[in-house]
DNA sequence: GGATGTGAATGCATTCACAGCA
DNA sequence: TGCTGTGAATGCATTCACATCC
C-alpha cells in the first residue's frame, strides 16, 4: 500500500484520529468486537457524521450495517499515524519536567521510546537519572545517527529552547515536541508540536471569566471602554 | 468596563491571544514601546490581518499610523484573559508529573499560583513535597472553599482521572487542566483543557511519516487498498 | 433495519482590500 | 505615509441527508 498523502485532510481530523485510537483501545479492553460511528462519537462528544468523515479521509474501513471491526480499525489508525512501529525519541533537558517524562510509562505502548537524554549542565552530564545516563549536547549528532532518532522532545528553559531546536534541526531531526514557553522557528520540513501550560491555563481562565461574568460578578471597577 | 461576552469570537482567536501576550512581553523586555500588527504577526508566523482581526474582536486597542502601545496592549490582553489578577489553583496527583508542576516557576508570573496539592495515596498524604504538604482528597471541599479556588490541575493516572474530575466538579471547580490521557466528561459549565502527550507525539509521527513518504521510503509491504 | 461513505449545504475562520485616521 | 479596523470574499471544516450495501 502506498502511504498517505493527505491531500484534503483537515488538520483537526488528524488530531481526532489519536483520540479515536485511544477510545478504540478502551473498547477493545472491554472486549467489544465492533463499534459504530455513533458509539465512538458519543464517547468523545462528537457526532457520528464527524467520525465517519474523519475515517473516510483515509480509506474505507467500515462495514455497512455492522460498523467498524475494533481490532481492524485500531491497526488501520495506528498505521495511518505511523505508530504501528516504535519510534526512538530523544529528550533534551533533565530538569523536573525531563525527569517526569523519563519516568512516564505511557510512551512505550503508544509506540514511542525515549532512548537518549541530553542536558547542557556539566553537573548533570554523565550522571544517571532513572534508567538514563545524561549525555552532553556534543553527543547529539552521533547518537541521533547511531540510533536512527527522528523525534525530539525539548524540556529546557525558555531562553535556551530555540538554540536547542536549531541544533536538533541541524542534526536532521524531523519532529519536535516543545515544552518550553516560546514559539520555535524551524524550517518548514520539520514538524513542531507544542505543550504550553501558560496558554492552556489562560484558556481556562478566559472561559471561567466568561462564565462568572455571564451570571454575576464583583462590582468591577472601570478600566476604559 | 463590562467584561467580555464573546459573541462571535472564534476559539482559535482566544488561543492566539495567549501567544500575543507572550510575544508582547518579550518585546517589552527589549524596551520596544510600540508594535505593529505586522511585527507581532511575523514573530509568530501569522499575518498582520489575523492579528488585527483577533484583537479587534475585543475592542479597539491600536493607533492608526502608530501601531499598538506595548504596555497598554499587555494590560488589555491580560484583562481579557483574566490574568490581571492571580488565580489560586489546586493540583491533584503528586507523582512525577505533579512534582514537576509544583516546581515549575513559570506559573507565578503568568498569574497562576498552585496553593494546594492532593493525592489519594495514604503514603504520600501529610508528607512534604517541596513547599507543599500533600493533602488527602477528603480535604478538597473545605480547602477549595477556604482558598477560593476555581481552577484545578489533574495529574493522576488515566484510570482515576474521571473520578477526580467528578469530585472537582462536585466541589464547584470551574476549570480543569487535564494531564491524564482520557477525555473527561464534565457538565458544560465546566471548562476543560487537555495536555495529551500521546496525541501530540502521534501528530508528529503522522507529520514525519508524510514527509518521509513524500520523498523516499523503505519498500513498504502491502496491507490492502 | 442498521450501518457506512459521500456529495451538497451550511457554518466558521482567515484573508483581502480599502476607507479612514494620525 | 503608515497603520488600524472592518465589511466582503474566500477558503476550511462540519453537518445534513441520502444512496448504498450487509
Amino acid at each position: 500500500m502506498e502511504n498517505f498523502r493527505p491531500e484534503g485532510v483537515p488538520n483537526p481530523a488528524v488530531r481526532r484520529l489519536s483520540l479515536y485510537l485511544r477510545q478504540l483501545e478502551a473498547f477493545k479492553r472491554q472486549d467489544q468486537r465492533t463499534i459504530s460511528s455513533k458509539q465512538l462519537g458519543d464517547s468523545l462528544a462528537l457526532t457520528d457524521a464527524q467520525v465517519r468523515k474523519d475515517l473516510a479521509y483515509f480509506g474505507q474501513f467500515g462495514h455497512p450495517g455492522i460498523g467498524y471491526r475494533v481490532d481492524d480499525l485500531i491497526a488501520r489508525v495506528k498505521h495511518i499515524l505511523g505508530t504501528d512501529k516504535i519510534w526512538n525519541v530523544l529528550l533534551v533537558g533533565a530538569g523536573n519536567l525531563g525527569l517526569a517524562l523519563m519516568a512516564y510509562k505511557g510512551f512505550e505502548n503508544q509506540g514511542f521510546r525515549i532512548v537518549a537524554v541530553f542536558d547542557s549542565d556539566p553537573g548533570k552530564v554523565n550522571t544517571r537519572r532513572g534508567a538514563f545516563v545524561i549525555q552532553p549536547l556534543g553527543e547529539l549528532q552521533p547518537t541521533i545517527w547511531k540510533l536512527g532518532i527522528r523525534l525530539g522532545i525539548i524540556a529546557v528553559p525558555a531562553d535556551s529552547a530555540q538554540a536547542i531546536a536549531d541544533q536538533l534541526v541541524a542534526t536532521g531531526i524531523q519532529g519536535i515536541l516543545n515544552f518550553a514557553p516560546v514559539s520555535l522557528s524551524v524550517p518548514s520540513h520539520v514538524g513542531v508540536s507544542a505543550v504550553d501550560l501558560a496558554v492552556q491555563l489562560e484558556q481556562l481562565s478566559f472561559l471561567v471569566n466568561i462564565h462568572t461574568t455571564a451570571q454575576q460578578r464583583v462590582p468591577a471597577r472601570d478600566a476604559s471602554t
